[in-house]
DNA sequence: AGATTTATTAATTAATCGTTTAATTAAATA
DNA sequence: TATTTAATTAAACGATTAATTAATAAATCT
């Protein structure tokens, strides 16, 4: 017989495998549970198992599981540098463009905010620095440039920082995804694209006007 | 003579050890490794050594590293319930006060966003779950009644979602505590309570008014 | 005083982890 | 065809983990 399906417990070199396909098949299982679980939590052989491969291929591709993990984060990298560097295309873009872009994006990959979250904030050693550095470069200087030039063109209100501005607008845009199963327990809706959408633009209209109705000129009860 | 021991490895009974003093010594121990860390990232003998004790106290004190984890999330969720409860009681609240005052206790209690979310995105099991239901159940329904109000009192702009204001000034409110590593690096600035006053305030006044420079904008308390 | 209970540690156990090695076989090369 | 190289697995290794056990001694009780 031809080797009709892959055999399953033969040793040596199988017949016919494209070993080009092991290694994409070991990073995307790898992404699939480093995304959901710590890199501690994630055993090797879980990983391999997955991909349907022998634990120790993990050794002979990516020397190791610290290297199997650091590749899913450069190709995890590369996916969101293209889709940022597509979003930012549009050339003259505001502040405001951007929330909108931005909410979206996370929409699409709600995997984002939590994993570089997970990163930041609790991994050790290496890669959190390589994560942090990586995203910290990617979005802010943009954002906090941007900003900058609004505030410099006048279009911003006295007395609001640039700095904080941005911090308050991240917080705005990234919070309700990174909480995501939490915010869909307590207020019993789905953070889904057409939320994504909604949030969007509630977000926009929220840090352009503010919430205070301006006829009223109410400002009571705040004033320290 | 037979007093004199340099035996330092006592086996046995110490003598004059207060036992309840090793429970909290260990909870404490607890504490302050599990807030930095996850909870597989801890190892029991970590703990119990950062104590002063051996290992298996752990188990004879708490059934096992499970179960040490869990009597330190309840009693962190006790100190947090109390320090949520003298903030509800200041009876007549705004949600501006009501930011302002949360934002000085994530200062003071810099680890709790951070536990949050590594129990709400990474937890397995039966930890989540409940930390989930407490958290929301602590904080969200007094919040989003309070803003309720607000709409209905005719403070708030027309075509805001009390729901979706009220993730968005979650969002501005946890977030730079949440990401505090990112920011700090990003931002070159700390996150300590001088700067959580002026967050406070400078969220206050976004939150209220927004960003855009009308022409003749009356702002509240927090020109500088 | 003697027996029992309580508190503690050292030593052991069993599991699991990442990695390494050796065996094995297909593919490539000479 | 004969030899080497590439790819794969099973097995073993050493480290580390939580958990258990046995030894031990202070405290407490009778």
């Amino acid at each position: 017989m031809t080797q009709l399906t892959t055999k399953r417990t033969s040793l040596g070199r199988p017949s016919g495998r494209d070993s080009e396909k092991v290694r994409r098949d070991l990073l995307e299982s790898a992404r699939d549970h480093f995304l959901k679980r710590d890199f501690k939590a994630v055993s090797l052989r879980e990983i391999a198992s997955s991909a349907g491969v022998n634990g120790a291929m993990v050794n002979y591709y990516f020397g190791g599981k610290k290297g199997l993990y650091l590749a899913m984060v450069d190709e995890l990298f590369e996916s969101l540098d293209e889709k940022m560097k597509s979003l930012n295309d549009s050339s003259e873009f505001s502040i405001a463009d951007f929330s909108r872009s931005y909410c979206l994006l996370l929409a699409e990959n709600p995997w984002w905010p939590n994993f570089v979250a997970r990163e930041i904030l609790f991994s050790e050693g290496e890669t959190k620095e390589e994560v942090l550095q990586r995203f910290s470069k990617m979005i802010a200087p943009k954002l906090l440039h941007a900003i900058g030039q609004e505030v410099e063109d006048g279009n911003y209100r006295k007395g609001l920082n640039p700095e904080l501005t941005l911090i308050s607008l991240m917080g705005m845009t990234i919070f309700p995804f990174l909480a995501a199963p939490m915010i869909e327990r307590v207020f019993d809706m789905k953070i889904d694209e057409t939320m994504a959408n909604k949030l969007a633009e509630h977000n926009v209209a929220l840090f352009m006007n503010g919430v205070v109705n301006q006829k009223q000129q109410v400002t009571g009860g705040t004033a320290s």
